[in-house]
DNA sequence: GTACAAAGTTAGAAGAGTCAAACAAATGTA
DNA sequence: TACATTTGTTTGACTCTTCTAACTTTGTAC
């Protein structure tokens, strides 16, 4: 909390730390994961002790962003879930930034979009945004909120769930973990890519699939289970 | 200080923290421009108390960063100008690529190059220096330091010590606050202005110059001893 | 329905960064 | 040289974020 003069005009303006982004982001990931989400999860994903997690979860209460009772799953607030898309949005802009603007590699953006992402400036995503051409998804196929928190999700399906003979066209991946994109560069498999299902082995649910220059790939249905499609 | 793990080879890396980084820039930039440096001095540019800053040099003296005695003067070690140097790199490329590839004005850059030269990543500001073809000046004609800290300072001359019949390059600023920068715009004043000196008012030390389209612009004294010009 | 394990909370402590109050050294001035 | 002012330090306190240890609640298995 603290004063912002503009103009004379005095006003109370309450930033959320560094931390508290970090944990309204986590909730808010969380959240859509698995629906209910509990201290111990929370303290699972930033990796940050039970106690200090409650203690946390009673400061954001006192400021409104998330609903809390002793022993009772945790819940964001509307303000919560809103200023945590935000962070979100920033976070999306960025790694989108990183890999159209800059040359980066969709596997090697998320660190630094985790640090540029608590950056305090409105121009600064506005440019990028605009230079961006306002786009809709990030480089993993995420959707980007808009700039009042709102999120719209494409009905996606798992290219694990097609049949085959079907085309499909590669819209976002579940994991993102560096070494499942590299896996995916290694193939050459890319968003946007068309896939045609040729073959599926009921024995371990490995898929036949052939796509760009490459005919009769095999990916196992750990791979196929991690990719969003859609119908074309 | 915390344990880095590559390939099982543990190594001990001690990161600055962001506090810490700003009191380096700090006492960087007032050694350049008056140089001894007290606590006074800092405590009243970083708006910080003397106390804490006490503690602070005493902290940065553990970490070999600053030469700390009671009642003396404060100077950096060879290992603390160093890491401003590469600081303050971070800083200019930051406000060039925000110039140069996101259209920013050179009045805007500051706050946000305060905040993105703390993020950690040696590949982000690698491809920022790329993709901006390894400038040696940022947007306010100050050197960037190289990868290892050393910098480069031109032999500029202050506008107000040319005399009537010259014509110069205008090549940086000396003050790069937002208001003297805004000033600079509305008169079209920018860095590569060739500028011919037309007279000198003794009374005043004001100016006539002309450049670009416009002849017989009058330039107080305080305006011309912040800029500074090379000879052409 | 008790007993145990898992999850969650409370209490107490620590480090980082900050401050105000009080004290000490250095410096400038009469 | 003596006094006043400025500069710098010490001390103790506070907030923020984190931890460990000890305790409580909840849910599950028998
Ligand atoms: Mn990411
Ligand atoms: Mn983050
Ligand atoms: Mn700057
Ligand atoms: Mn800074």
């Amino acid at each position: 909390m603290y004063l912002c003069r503009i103009n004379k005009i005095v006003i109370f303006v309450c930033m959320n730390s560094l931390t508290e982004e970090n944990y309204l982001k986590a909730l808010y990931a969380l959240g859509n994961e698995k629906g209910e989400v509990n201290v111990n999860d929370l303290s699972r994903r930033l990796e940050i002790k039970m106690p200090t997690v409650t203690s946390m979860m009673k400061k954001l209460a006192a400021k409104k962003l998330v609903h809390y009772e002793s022993y009772k799953p945790l819940r964001l607030t509307e303000k919560g879930r809103k200023e945590a898309a935000l962070i979100i949005r920033k976070h999306r802009l960025t790694e989108m930034f990183l890999v159209e603007k800059m040359g980066f590699g969709w596997e090697d953006v998320h660190p630094i979009a985790e640090q540029v992402e608590h950056i305090q400036s409105v121009p600064f995503f506005e440019k990028m945004d605009q230079l961006l051409g306002y786009p809709k998804v990030d480089p993993h196929g995420s959707p980007i909120p808009d700039r009042n928190g709102k999120v719209v999700w494409k009905e996606y399906q798992k290219l694990s769930e097609c049949k085959v003979g079907e085309t499909v066209k590669l819209s976002a991946v579940i994991n993102t973990s560096e070494d499942f994109l590299r896996f995916l560069n290694s193939r050459e498999i890319h968003l946007g890519l068309k896939v045609k299902i040729k073959a599926i082995e009921s024995f371990d649910r490995s898929m036949k699939v052939s796509y760009a220059k490459r005919s009769d790939e095999i990916l196992s249905h750990i791979v196929s289970d991690r990719l969003l499609v859609e119908k074309i």
